[in-house]
DNA sequence: ACGTCCGGGACTCCCCGTTAGT
DNA sequence: ACTAACGGGGAGTCCCGGACGT
């Protein structure tokens, strides 16, 4: 056994998002931190890259589990419904800790710095989605559009479920994101 | 008459973008490109707000003609072609000086820190162009939608456009994203 | 006026030698050194570049000093004696503050980071003569050879001095050792 | 039969060299020689004292062979002459391997850290060398002073044979220092 | 509008210690 | 004895901002 207690990652994650909702993001040092967590700087950056990406530890797996989905789908589906698939994936991954989803959201919109870092992941994820459709034989140019499509109606449809406190589902708020963005691009 | 030579600014956004392209944007710090620009550090803070805002200060000017441009569209027109002429728009921007916007684009590519702020950027212009669909008296989800799906074609035009030096001009590569893009989302 | 009390270097190097001599030099850190001078680590290096330079900083002015008795010796003085005249002027500067150069020597010989960085400025105070010497039509063999030459000397000369608290100056050791080493170079 | 690669000393002096030449010593840190030498910090530090050390691990050989050449010089020889004869030694040893020595030299000259731990190297095998001397029977003024101008004489020798790729041996040029000295050093 | 001096925090890197495993 | 894994601690660099003076 060793000298130090176990689990210095979860242990700075757990503070590092304490100390965010309490007094805000950039109110927060790294040193503060670590006190919380009862380390040193040192080791924060050696478990996280920088000071945003202990918020984005998990976006990691997200990413995983959407293209996984995105490589079992049965062959013969149209790359819109592959998307699909994908994403409703990814919905269930949030509806289920819909409190902690929201609090974490509260932090990311409250500081420009972290909702930068957001977009890194969506676009992060983006490709990987491009590249999983590209892998099921879908052209390069359709593989792009169809994964920033679907970041697409994932943003707009996380943000109005996070908004609006009603009893829809992600779920539901993609399928009508879905049905709204045909109506959008269909030809008149 | 002033004690210092004018155009500081000019002449930061300058000496920054030579110090970037000649050795990485991360291999400069601000205190170079004051030197090279004669100023001081402190000068480059009161007109940039911070090291990478000197690479996209001109990306206000591109929000708001594509917001003049969905404004003044023609009444009855359909939200997706107001959208298409706000591309246009922009698209002819970057038409007319495509070598510096590659330059600039390489510097950017090279980067995460400057690929999270042009994500950034982008949002932004998301957002502006939602607004003034909006004002248009386009519903909220449509509108929106409309903006994201925007910019998803935008942003694989651009790269496409970017990235292989044949003859079709930016225009051309957004009306093919198009056109894609509504090939993917058709009902089956 | 400003908001801060004055002459902030100084009050850093004070402090500085001072807990080099309490303490010893590794076992001091550059916060405890700001601590005492009341300011910040990021004050400490903007005045200088490392924690060891702190005990060279008046090494520039005796580099100036040699070599300007270098370029001011007399037309037809041989190069040994523009040297020795230059090992003259740094040895008068140091015989005036012998307690405070013997001091700063004790810290450096415990430790060997600032041995290196001695050897460091002699090896820089070496160059700098070289150059003056050139300045004056000496060859470049004969010039270098000189300066590492006065260097050696001077090397010697002055760890004798410290080492033995006998009444002979600085300058009689210098004499002493110049007339040593012609006795080495003789030719038998 | 261990369970790792053997020569994990000499893998990370070879992976050292090659990327202090390929991207310069300050560019370079010891998690990417550890990487490329397929081991980890830990044990680089275990085998080097500190990032430089790895560059001057032969230096302790050299030192050996002068010294043992002072320890066996005939019993007559004149202090000048046992030092020459010293330095002959070294200077077959940089002979052979013109090349390599060339290449170390060149990352050593593009750093001042690493020019700070070749003068203490020097230092070093000049206290040696007057340690050897002193062992002979010679008095110790004479000692130093004859190690340090055999490091003056080997420093401008080196750095000439070193610099001026002509057909000269680097034993050629110690010769003409010396000569050069002796003019230098005579009475007039 | 610009310079000067300084504060403060993020982040990287070097170097070292301990523990456990082989 | 040698290695990996994890953590500590300090030096040093850079970005950015605040207060004051011209």
């Amino acid at each position: 056994m060793g000298r130090w207690k176990p689990n210095a990652r979860g242990r700075l994650e757990q503070a590092a998002l304490e100390l965010y909702v309490e007094r805000g993001y950039d109110r927060t040092t790294v040193a503060e931190i670590t006190r919380r967590a009862g380390l040193t700087e040192r080791t924060f950056f050696r478990h996280f890259a920088d000071k945003r990406e202990v918020l984005f530890a998990g976006s990691g797996a997200l990413e995983e589990l959407c293209v996984d989905a995105v490589a079992t789908a049965p062959g013969a589906t149209a790359p819109i419904d592959v998307m699909t698939a994908a994403l409703d994936t990814a919905s269930s991954l949030f509806q289920e800790r819909g409190d902690v989803v929201r609090q974490r959201q509260s932090v990311i919109d409250a500081n420009t710095e972290l909702r930068e870092r957001e977009l890194v992941k969506l676009a992060s994820l983006s490709a990987a989605l491009a590249d999983a459709l590209r892998l099921r034989g879908v052209g390069d140019l359709t593989a792009r559009l169809t994964a920033e499509t679907g970041m697409a109606v994932l943003k707009v449809a996380y943000e109005r479920w996070i908004r609006e406190p009603d009893d829809r589902t992600l779920h539901q708020h993609l399928g009508e994101c879905l049905d709204a963005l045909r109506a959008v691009t269909a030809r008149t």
